[in-house]
DNA sequence: CGTGAAATTAGTAGTCT
DNA sequence: AGACTACTAATTTCACG
């Protein structure tokens, strides 16, 4: 973890200028940024370290068309578990299966509610035995996407 | 639409690579790349134009900080509907909602599975309305996220 | 905190194997 | 299709307002 927990997070019009110009893309340049927000190159790019180093830019990534990438199958699975499980221990079981995606604890019957993405239904079900083998789970209820119907860019 | 319909999508293990390390940091420079994965700066970019001219990678993002953007509460939506509903017909329902951020149908009880990202929870209560006045929708059975566990990029 | 110039490094285009 | 060279343009650092 790169340090300084979560301080208060204050950010400017610009910062969020400069956010908006990364979110279309991500190798804009310092220069090309800064003539849109009305910055000098090394301005914007002390800004973006700043951001980054705060963790509000968590990182750059690239938008890959799923079917190429070969995670073509998706899967929404709640987990209920046996007693009372924290937060914390269930982040350290999750954060094993690469497969997993996204989750989050949740109101509701469910403990939490897991998004797994793996390449075929058999590795998905790998992936899944893998959570369903920690102890503190005490099942699993999976729902398997037939057809993606939207699909916006996430946080 | 940049041309060139959807051929047959030809990726080897090269351009895999490349695509990982993209997704790694957007910003990496080709160089970088190409030690990773054993070419010339100029034959990774060669490749990665190419990949973006077919249409493989859609574009590079930034990943920012949930709490930041504004849109802290987020929930997973189960969907029943009335009667038979084709996919089409949901697409167009949930499509004109723009706090859902996916959706997908599913295996199981519910239809669909809606994920929806609002700046609270009143706000993800007004989303949730658009999409229960829909007439085909019969009802839903939400779950509010409490604390996110896991967080990786989707594609 | 932002600017502007200097030094460094990376991106780009052309050519050859 | 990839590597190499030369050229251009960007990033990065630093002293200054």
């Amino acid at each position: 973890m790169s340090g300084s927990g979560c301080r208060f997070l204050r950010m400017d019009r610009i910062d969020q200028g400069i956010i908006d110009q990364l979110r279309s893309n991500a190798r804009a340049g310092y220069g090309d940024i800064g003539q849109v927000v009305g910055l000098s190159a090394s301005a914007v790019k002390r800004r973006v370290d700043r951001l980054v180093a705060d963790g509000i830019i968590r990182g750059f990534t690239v938008q890959v068309d799923p079917k190429v990438e070969g995670l073509a199958t998706e899967a929404y699975v709640e987990l209920f578990c046996r007693g009372t499980v924290s937060p914390t221990d269930l982040k350290r079981i999750l954060s094993g299966v690469p497969e997993i995606v996204e989750a989050g604890t949740v109101t509701g019957e469910a403990d939490a509610i897991v998004i797994m993405r793996a390449r075929d239904v058999i590795a998905l079900e790998e992936a899944l035995e893998k959570v369903r083998a920690a102890s503190s789970v005490d099942h699993t209820r999976s729902a398997i996407v037939l057809s993606k119907l939207v699909t916006r860019v996430a946080g």
